[in-house]
DNA sequence: CAATATTTTGCAAAATATCGCAAAATATAG
DNA sequence: CTATATTTTGCGATATTTTGCAAAATATTG
């Protein structure tokens, strides 16, 4: 095997998973630790990854802050993810705001999908970069710095410009009359997005259906799906049936 | 058996496998590792793979990413970033492009600096994340997976729709006729940076002064100021400041 | 602070690359 | 067709790089 060969699989996994240990890449590779941790070295210079103890993490643009909240309740957003992926279908031109279970449908977006997604958030973004066939266009405007994405009025017309097939919509809070959010732009941003999609699905964890917040986006009952971690049988999810949303 | 044909083999096999080996190419071919060193070499020399130690990869599979350039000359950059950085004033508003050397003027940026800043590159606008005041405006447009900045008509119409006090451009060729660079996207959206702006200076690596690249962006008397690594002094500079370029 | 795990360093063996050269193959000229 | 020049190929000797090991240094944990 090349070193080349070696140097690819290490920054894919690493990529992937977000890290990787010397241990488990030794095994991989079958290579001593020695060579693993030469190789990363090497890699860290290069900029391509950083060279941690006991392995290495992928570089990142994304900051920290943001990683932070991303990290909660991350098992149930995979669920949500992944319920979310077998809505898209090749060829479809998609938005996806800046929610962070809109983040992690980016993250498991299979590599044989050609799709094209617009969105204004840059962890979204950056979630797609290594992916071969997804196009990206990104939405221009003020960068908002504590989500990372972009907001203001020209954010919204270049939203005008697209009719796209589904926008998946990362909801703060949800009752059976309103959705609703903790930031004006945010609220703006959404429903523009709402208006230039043909299909909106909801991207939502338990904890926040039944809940309002300060800012109203529309009524709940111009969503077409919903997508909650539980099972679509679950009981409270009966009064959003009824408004004619599908519930996955 | 042809030359040509051998050569038809190893680029079939490097670029289906994404890699080949002298061991496996001399044994299928029934040739002396040396031959398929050879040859490995001329094909390199042509551009149609990457020669490496062991055998060849494709080059497909080596995407330039700006987290790689990222990391060349860096004390030259930090130079002229410090040099760049005696021009900026309050309450400016500046382009920077996808430049190595911007990004590095970015990263520097003082605290107390208030200026607002309009980039198509992610990279900036990540350094100017924890910059407390300056206000960052992110040109919309398609994503270029590479560079990691937006391209295209949208990033272009965006430009237009300013007149900003400085443009900080990176420059990849200059020579005393014409500033050019590598990609045709990339000259579009410097050139009308340069149209849009009052004034341009170039930010630009000791090594890439006196070359040409293949994309025409503009004259090169049409910048106003140039900033390289070495003192103004320095003799080959005297053509540029001929041409009403100020050297710094 | 001790016990443990991880990383660095120097080193020798193995793998790989380079160089010069001569034999073989191919091309060119008469 | 023959003689000569040119290119290609393989071989051996000699660098250079890579690799894994073991000891020393350093960091982490309780």
């Amino acid at each position: 095997m090349l070193k080349e060969d070696r140097h690819n699989i290490i920054l894919e996994e690493t990529s992937t998973n977000g890290s990787s240990s010397f241990q488990l890449l030794c095994k991989k590779l079958a290579v001593s630790e020695d060579t693993i941790r030469r190789d990363i070295r090497e890699l860290d210079s290069r900029g391509l990854l950083k060279a941690v103890r006991g392995g290495a993490v992928s570089v990142s643009r994304i900051p920290h802050h943001y990683r932070e909240r991303e990290h909660t309740d991350i098992e149930q957003k995979k669920v949500i993810a992944k319920k979310a992926l077998t809505l898209i279908k090749n060829k479809q031109v998609l938005f996806f705001d800046g929610g962070t279970s809109v983040l992690e449908l980016a993250k498991i977006l299979p590599a044989d999908l050609n799709v094209t997604i617009i969105t204004n958030s840059f962890p979204v973004a950056n979630a797609l970069e290594d992916h071969p066939l997804a196009e990206v266009i990104f939405l221009g405007g003020r960068l908002n710095k504590m989500s990372f994405a972009t907001f203001g009025n020209e954010t919204l017309k270049g939203i005008s410009k697209f009719k796209v097939d589904i926008y998946f919509f990362g909801i703060c809070s949800i009752s059976t009359s309103s959705l609703s959010c903790k930031d004006l732009e945010d609220a703006e941003l959404k429903l523009a997005m709402m208006q230039h999609s043909v299909k909106t699905v909801g991207l939502c964890t338990w904890d926040k259906v039944n809940s309002e917040s300060t800012y109203f986006i529309r009524e709940t009952k111009e969503l077409d799906i919903l997508i909650t971690e539980k099972d679509k049988s679950a009981s409270p999810s009966k009064p959003f049936t009824k408004l004619g949303i599908e519930i996955l």
